[in-house]
DNA sequence: ATACAACCTGACCAAGCGGTCAACTAAAAT
DNA sequence: ATTTTAGTTGACCGCTTGGTCAGGTTGTAT
């Protein structure tokens, strides 16, 4: 990864520098917040002054907008997972784990938004009006053609889709209280016992198995 | 209610003020988070100068506290709900409708409980360790003896009680986003669609019905 | 009536906040 | 080689924060 010592270019520095504050910011806003984030915290975890943040991003307010709109960039790509499927088997199953492997992957990501939702959404109102809105109705309507052709119980979509989210959003934003209770970070295994059963309940919960 | 200009005996106004500042801070808190919370907006919300506050309670952060046990209080008196069932339909059924009337009706609580979880549980690291350990442990083996008796599926019952939580929590927590999605806070009849569809995807996911 | 303790609050303070800026260094264009 | 542009940063600023406190008011015990 480093080539100690090389001169570094324009466009590398400031690629290296913006994914590195984006990175800080993400862990810093997911362990205290918005308001309890500082822009200090956020330089020393990045290991930059202060004054350089402000340099690459005129606000915290701006900083933190970027880190929710990678989340969201993530949390949509993952949403693709869903199309081309026969049937609910596939379909969601594949969801599932799509979500499950963001929650592992990406817990501090998964915490920001739903701080940001959680206390109304100040910043990605318009998100949730627009692209959100839009997923879930073709999800619901995806989701409606499979209870018609008689692949899967008569649930009702829309709870479903909550149901979906909350059960592998809950991996990472109560991450802290399962690791609590399992009395350490759930291993390689037991992530795969944690994605069977969600996946195992809730396809045998919507009559797909 | 209100009695007015009778004068206060000393009990009630400790009392009255007291409840008034709690219901105050646990909204602030959970609509700014700890660290965007500020003691001047609870004052405000509560209709009392700030100064008061620091005479009823010494910090900002024991205020917190108390708001925090209070949640917990409500959250543990609903898990009685599980227990004197015949079976798994009864108890987890039960359980799922006090925690979804839990979201309905204290949604500000569950968001700060959420936050605190979510930040790392800086102030009830404890009750994690204990309470809830003590609980969670009760109810796997109450869930085993089930899968035992034959009443139900052989699930996981860990990442069965984490689907409960995440499910009807998600109400509360992310109640916003759902408002948004549907156009408006969930009217009646939407509240019993969002129980039964809870109550009967989990109740058939886990082979209980 | 008086003394005492609980309750109340405007004014204040040190500390920390987000954000700015002038002076600097280093890369790229000429 | 020189100019221009991008990146860097310590020092600083106005403002808000959690918290304090002196001096007041009000209920209660004697």
């Amino acid at each position: 990864m480093s080539e100690a010592l090389r001169p570094l270019r324009r466009n590398e520095i400031r690629q290296q520098n913006e994914a590195l504050i984006l990175q800080a910011a993400e862990k810093v806003f997911a362990e205290a917040g918005f308001g309890g984030a500082t822009m200090q915290l956020i330089a020393d975890v990045a290991g930059l002054p202060k004054a350089n943040l402000h340099y690459y991003f005129t606000s915290k307010e701006e900083l933190y907008r970027k880190v929710v709109s990678n989340i969201f960039d993530i949390w949509l790509h993952a949403a693709e997972s869903m199309d081309n499927a026969p049937g609910p088997v596939e379909g969601i199953g594949a969801y599932i784990d799509a979500k499950m492997e963001i929650s592992r992957r990406h817990p501090d990501g998964s915490k920001v938004w739903a701080s940001e939702v959680m206390h109304g959404a100040p910043v990605i109102q318009d998100y949730l009006e627009t692209t959100l809105r839009d997923w879930t109705a073709g999800r619901v309507a995806l989701i409606q053609g499979w209870i018609d052709a008689g692949q899967m119980a008569a649930v009702n979509p829309d709870h479903l889709l909550y149901m979906l989210w909350a059960a592998t959003q809950h991996y990472a934003d109560f991450g802290h209280q399962i690791e609590t209770l399992n009395g350490g970070p759930l291993t390689e295994l037991q992530w795969r016992e944690a994605k069977d059963s969600v996946k195992m309940m809730i396809l045998r919960g919507i009559g797909a198995v």
